[in-house]
DNA sequence: CCGACTTTTCGAACATGTTCCGAAAGTAGC
DNA sequence: GCTACTTTCGGAACATGTTCGAAAAGTCGG
């Protein structure tokens, strides 16, 4: 099990350490593997084309990443360590939708977010530079009056929604890449379908707004509400 | 491109047909995925598997679908056609809840439905017998008083709620599988992160309820509120 | 019956993520 | 120097989804 070690690279023996000397260390896969996406794209980032860029063999990269997920879920954790935290408002309602938007923000200019999202227990897989949105939404519902399982709530309505959106925003933007850009690929029977018919082409145009924001704030507002009424 | 022909299976010539006669059609297809499915449980579904099962070669079935998507796609539309509509309430509101409600445990009941979920553009390779759960929740939003813009808005914040509830319940079912449940793997730092660690071992616990229902109404209500308050 | 045309079938091949397992390359004790 | 022991390396192999191209099996017009 490779701790996170200390050693940079290619430290020949920094102590009384036994066994066969690494040729690589985890720092140096994660620079790798920026590189490759910043040059190639994203899409291009394969275990062997990152291994051949490190110039090692392709299952080398086991022994210190657990599988290509937990690799994106580091250069994730790495990322938003860079973002750093912005000041958040005092006003608890205010810090849970500036919170849940940096999250938004944050896997929103992340196009491969949707690689990991899907990723087994996924939230537990993010560390202190991630993790402090998460904090933030639930301290701002304890704030505001919520007990501990109301605030848990908050959290993972906020989350799903935050999630669905990254996700569905992730796909079209895949797909527009393609194809014009068009939800729906054909129209809708009038006679069963009225009131989709009625907005058909009109839908891609409504469905392009950021509408985001909106929903966060009315469901933040909503889940505050009703949590605080029942006490 | 194969068209929906009315052919089942192996009529020999149903008309003047020009070309080498099929072997199998998308009818046996969709029948034996879901014969291997029943058996050896839905992970075990492959393309090779499956045309096995068909007696067939594993290329041949690119011939009646596009992929594995489509694939799922089609047995996600014949599963929905099986499950009927429920009678819808005649309240706008109460029916979008319904609609949407309906949305959520068709997909919840299908345990692979994170696989497609995350297809390009999902929603659009519906078809009729999943769609009347859109129209329903944009017919809600239209009959509450909502603009055209604003229903299409209702419809995306729920559809994002309840992609991203599917998606993480799917994740944390596969999850709890192996591991016992538990979404985060070690404890928080009380000092960076105080409510985390003050809940961290009752988050479990609190995760398992079922909170769909309960944000649902919540977010609809907002959402209706604030659209016809703005008219 | 024959050649043109059309549609379907399927084996070979590719890239991918990942597991297995033996070899390599060090240190520690003697 | 020799023998453990430990850790890392990496090639072979596997299953997966998918593409390509050539062969097969029909119909149609003569």
């Amino acid at each position: 099990m490779p701790r996170p070690s200390a050693a940079s690279a290619a430290a020949p023996a920094p102590q009384g350490r036994t066994g066969r000397p690494p040729v690589t260390s985890r720092a140096e896969i994660l620079a790798a593997a920026r590189r490759l996406i910043d040059r190639d794209g994203w899409e291009k980032l394969t275990i062997r084309r990152l291994a051949a860029e490190l110039g090692i063999g392709a299952t080398t990269l086991y022994h210190h990443i657990r599988n290509k997920d937990d690799l994106l879920v580091l250069m994730l954790n790495q990322y938003t360590a860079e973002l750093g935290r912005p000041t958040l408002p005092s006003d608890p309602r205010d810090r849970i939708v500036a919170a849940a938007t940096a999250m938004r923000d944050a896997l929103a200019s992340w196009p491969w977010a949707a690689e990991i999202l899907t990723a087994d227990g996924f939230v537990g897989l993010l560390d202190e530079n991630a993790l402090w949105m998460v904090e933030a939404i639930v301290a701002g519902a304890d704030d505001y009056g919520c007990t501990p399982a109301q605030s848990v709530d908050v959290f993972r309505g906020i989350w799903y929604y935050t999630v669905g959106e990254v996700l569905v925003r992730a796909n079209t933007a895949r797909r527009r890449a393609q194809d014009p850009d068009r939800v729906f690929s054909e129209a809708f029977d009038p006679e069963k379908l009225p009131h989709l018919a009625a907005v058909f082409d009109r839908w891609a145009q409504f469905a392009q707004r950021d509408t985001y924001p909106e929903g966060l704030r009315i469901f933040v507002d909503g889940m505050l509400a009703k949590a605080t009424s029942r006490l």
